[in-house]
DNA sequence: CCCCCCATGTAACATGTTACATGATTGA
DNA sequence: TCAATCATGTAACATGTTACATGGGGGG
C-alpha cells in the first residue's frame, strides 16, 4: 500500500463516506445539489476518485443486489479511511492555507462533528481566527502602498478581499463560543 | 488559428499582460507576492500558458537584449488579445459563476480598470449584487430545512458561507457608488 | 567562494473535463 | 411511449504539479 496521497476531492468523498456509506451516484447528487458542488461532480472525476480511495485502503465497497434496480456499489470509510481522515482535520492551520484556501479550511471544519472533540475544533476555529488577523494586516498594508491610479479596481477588489477575510474571521470567533465549554475547563487548569 | 479556450490562469495572466508587459519571471513574481498568487505559479504553469496565449494571437513576444543578463523575453497582448479580454470580463453574470467561482468574478473585476467604462463596470457590480442576495436566499433556505443535529459543524459551515456572501453582497453595493455617476445619467433618461 | 537572484524551460505524472456509452425502471 | 431518474463507467484531451536542468551576475 502507497503513501496514501489524496486530493481535496478526495477528502470531500471520503468525508461524505463517514458521514454515511453512499454510492457513486448518491455522492454526485450530493455535488449537484449542496455548495459542496465546488469540488464538481461529473462521474468522469467521481468512479475514478472512489476506485483510488479503495486502492488506498481508504474506503471499500460491497455491491448491494437488494434492489432490482442495477445493483449498487456502496462505499464506506475504512478504519484507515477514518484515522487518515482525523489526521487531515487536526493538522495546524498554516498561514498558506489561508491565503490560498480558506475553502479547503472549512471543508476540515465542516468534517470535524464527528472525528474530534470539540477542543480540537476550538483550537482549529481559534487558529483560523488569528491567522486571517494576521494575514488582514498585510493586506491592509498592501492597500496603503498601492498607488493611487485612475481605475480604481485594484484597490475595490483588495478591499473585497479584505472584508471577505473580516467577515470569516468574524464567524470563527462567534463559532467558537459553541466549542468554549469543554475547552475552558482546559484553560482553568 | 482555432478558437482560443482559455483557463483561468491564462485570463489572469492575460490581464497582467494588458496592465503591463511582462517576462515569465516577472508574472511568477507577481503571482508569488499577492493574493493572485492562487492561480499559481510555478514554472511549469506559466511558461506553457504563455506559449499557448502567443500560439492562440491572444499575445506576442519579443526577445529583449538589452541586459547584460540572459535575455528576457516579453510578452504583450496583442488586439486580439485585448478584445478577448474585454469579452470575458463583460459577460453577463450567471448564477454559476456566483456560486462555484466568485474568485473568477473579482478576477473579472480587478481587469475591468482599463477595458470597459463605468456603466459596464456598475452593471457587472448590480448584477453581482443581486445574484449573490439570490443565492443568500436559498443558502438560508437549506439552513432552515437543515435536521438540528448534535454536531452543529455542518450548520455552522453553511452560515459560514452566508456571511460571507453577505460580506460580498455588501462590498459590491458600496463599490458602486464609485461608479454610479455614468451610469446615473443613462438612468436619468 | 558560495549563495541568491535573474531567467527560461522540460519531463513524468496525476488529476480533472467533456463527451460518449449502456441499460433498467418509473411516472406522465 | 417518452422522458426522467437511477446507476456505472470509459476514452481523449488539456491542464497543472513536482522536480529537475541550466547558467550568468552580483553581493557578502
Amino acid at each position: 500500500m502507497k503513501k496514501p496521497n489524496v486530493t481535496t476531492l478526495g477528502y470531500a468523498i471520503l468525508g461524505l463516506l463517514h458521514v454515511e456509506p453512499r454510492t457513486g451516484y448518491a455522492l454526485r447528487k450530493v455535488f449537484e445539489t449542496t455548495p459542496m458542488g465546488h469540488y464538481s461532480s461529473s462521474p468522469g472525476a467521481i468512479y475514478p476518485a472512489l476506485k483510488r480511495l479503495e486502492e488506498r485502503g481508504l474506503a471499500s465497497s460491497k455491491i448491494d443486489d437488494s434492489t432490482k434496480l442495477r445493483p449498487k456499489q456502496v462505499y464506506s470509510t475504512t478504519r484507515t479511511g477514518v484515522d487518515f481522515l482525523r489526521y487531515w482535520v487536526s493538522q495546524p492551520i498554516e498561514k498558506q492555507n489561508v491565503v490560498h484556501d480558506l475553502g479547503d479550511l472549512m471543508l476540515r471544519f465542516s468534517f470535524m462533528g464527528t472525528l474530534v472533540n470539540d477542543r480540537v475544533t476550538y483550537r482549529f476555529l481559534s487558529q483560523m481566527a488569528s491567522g486571517i488577523n494576521l494575514y488582514v494586516g498585510e493586506l491592509e498594508q498592501m492597500l496603503q502602498d498601492m498607488p493611487v491610479t485612475v481605475p480604481p479596481h485594484g484597490r475595490l477588489a483588495l478591499q473585497s478581499g479584505i472584508s471577505t477575510y473580516r467577515a470569516q474571521a468574524n464567524w470563527a470567533r462567534q463559532a467558537m463560543r459553541e466549542f468554549a465549554s469543554e475547552a475552558e475547563r482546559d484553560a482553568e487548569k
